[in-house]
DNA sequence: CAAATAGTGTCTTTAAGACAGTATAGT
DNA sequence: ACTATACTGTCTTAAAGACACTATTTG
């Protein structure tokens, strides 16, 4: 849907792209923020369609500048997020500073990219008002169906590929999680994310064992089978280091 | 020595500092380099004297900005790191990047950091002709004696994290070492940074198991004992990850 | 009680840790 | 031959993997 082809840029330039800027020019500082969630078909992640002039009309990454009010690099990260789709995302992290000297037309561009991770149960609160503006696609393999804008689909990539390998020895896939979650429900986060299955018991083991996470009384979502635990990360929770590979 | 206090700011501002930027600022964009290497006493650390104007006559990472002609970051990075002390790394990597609105005077800045490790064969190669100038500073525990300039502190010691937790998971302090080493001497450096012992047997197991280092049939610096075989990395080589913790 | 998924126990397998023992150089 | 360090082998130990078995719910 929607693959428009490369919409060439029509403002202004005199020539060639860094001639045109001062000459004791600082580059274009960007944030651009890849929020990944989990569905039931896999990873997606979170687009906005771009009606201003670089790209009009390509799928991008929410991306903007830093304010001097901002708090933080992290801090305008979150702020970017919010602006673009009303969200706030259950873990940020900094990913990778990219310098760009051809993607944007305006010339030069530094990219500070952030890594967020949003669980599916919120994945409603995104706010979708203007349809086509803000949209979930799916992850196939190491990218995503558009064209991405700017070097975006670089920045993408590699959100993914560290996603990816997280999953194989930290507890950060948890924030693709409800706050409550079942070791199943875990369990098959970590399976989607590193593409095999993983042995019940040597995961329920590990997982346990590194004393992250606390069993909640409450039982669990019925089925017709016995119904699980509920578990939630122990209140001063940090993202835990396993000392071996998943 | 040389224990410079504050030195206070004395170009002209009007208050406020992010107030006497223009209203739709950027903020000013640098990169600064740690360079870790190791001697026999443990990591070192290469820093600068300031003569100029922010922090003059302060200790501090080498740093500058990117140019128009830096074909990356990286590339920017390794340019200021000959640029300053006339070396080239055997490694460089991008750290994280730091806003910082607090420690540069002249307002609002970020800072591209990168981590760059020195073989301790190779320092003398380090443009030492004013002395003063560039100096190379032992780590204690996870900072440095001087004072550091901007926030070059809080830079030097997610440096010296990043490199004491990837030596036990990764092949990275190879480029501490010159290009051929033994197995003694690497297990050293692995003991120097993970500030514990291994076992002989354990690490040779690990490492030569990994298939990321050849033999070298030319012995070693000779000494009143067995000589010990030399290894290199082989040619194709990246930095290996462990599946396990040392 | 059948179905389905949750959770546990046990045996096997793998790799690390401890450490003794052998190898090879210089003096 | 002695010393010092390199290197190897073997036994022990810890934890993961395989997989069978038990537990608990709904219909």
């Amino acid at each position: 849907m929607a693959k428009t082809p490369l919409a060439k840029p029509s403002f202004p330039r005199s020539g060639r792209r860094v001639a045109s800027r001062p000459p004791a020019s600082h580059p274009l500082l960007t944030i651009a923020i890849v929020t990944l969630t989990l569905r039931e078909d896999g990873l997606g992640t979170l687009l906005i369609r771009r009606d201003e002039t670089p790209y009009a009309g390509r799928w991008a990454l929410p991306r903007g500048v830093i304010r001097p009010d901002d708090m933080s690099l992290a801090g305008a990260a979150r702020r970017l997020l919010a602006q673009a789709v009303g969200v706030e995302a259950s873990h940020i992290e900094q990913l990778e500073t990219f310098g760009d000297t051809k993607h944007d037309p305006r010339g030069w561009a530094v990219t500070v990219a952030y890594m967020a991770l949003l669980p599916a149960d919120r994945l409603g609160a995104v706010r979708m008002h203007a349809p086509d503006k803000a949209s979930w696609w799916p992850v196939v393999g190491t990218s995503v169906a558009p064209n991405l804008a700017f070097d975006h689909a670089h920045i993408l990539t590699a959100a993914i590929a560290r996603l990816r390998a997280r999953a194989g020895y930290t507890s950060l896939p948890i924030h693709l999680l409800p706050q409550k979650f079942t070791l199943p429900d875990l369990q098959r986060v970590h399976e989607q994310l590193l593409g095999r299955s993983l042995d019940k018991s040597a995961f329920r083991k590990r997982i346990t064992g590194l004393e992250f996470l606390e069993p909640v009384v409450g039982e669990r979502r019925p089925a017709s089978n016995r119904p699980a635990q509920l578990w939630r990360a122990k209140a001063d929770h940090r993202t835990v280091f396993f000392d071996r590979l998943l």
